[in-house]
DNA sequence: GCCAACGTTGGC
DNA sequence: GCCAACGTTGGC
């Protein structure tokens, strides 16, 4: 299993968004870059975790957590010409883009902050820090836990103290 | 709303 | 295949 981060302009698709959604899934559509399409369509596979990131806001940050539940497909909205996502470019038989599909889990029990990650040593390395115009991320298992931690999800190494 | 960073396009 | 021009992203 692996984890991602995907970034999303809560003004066009929400977490609570996806949390209202009849069945809490939905295709994740749209992306129009290169990179992303390539983990889209070779590396995420139904099972990943996914830290849902809110982008372009006063305070991005990471607020919940989805699931992968269709690996990746072409994208259809690039075959539609009335779709703000349409490409003339891209056909049936070459689709060039794709789409996987995400459910929502739950909500972090507090937002994880661009700056809070920006401020942890730790995250230094993670391509929200060093590559931030990539809208499909990689995340490694390390950061995934201490994201969580930071979220109030986890007990850190430290939380446990004192604890009954 | 500004603008830096960066990805894409297209002329040569 | 280089690179200038251009468009987009996204933090601030």
């Amino acid at each position: 299993m692996n984890y991602w981060l995907f970034k999303t302009e809560p003004g066009c698709f929400s977490f609570d968004d996806l949390k209202n959604r009849p069945d809490r899934t939905e295709p994740w559509d749209g992306v129009r870059n290169f990179q992303a399409r390539n983990f889209l369509r070779d590396t995420v596979r139904v099972g990943d975790r996914v830290l849902f990131y809110h982008s372009n806001i006063a305070e991005p940050a990471v607020v919940g957590l989805a699931e992968v539940t269709r690996s990746g497909y072409p994208d259809t909205t690039a075959l539609n010409p009335n779709s703000e996502h349409f490409d003339p470019k891209a056909s049936v038989g070459k689709p060039i883009w794709y789409m996987v599909d995400v459910s929502y889990l739950e909500p972090l029990p507090k937002s994880v902050t661009l700056e809070a990650i920006k401020q942890n040593p730790l995250l230094a390395d993670i391509p929200l820090v060093k590559r931030s115009r990539l809208s499909i991320q990689p995340v490694a298992e390390t950061e995934w836990h201490i994201i969580l931690t930071m979220g109030g999800m986890m007990d850190g190494p430290e939380m446990g103290i004192g604890r009954q």
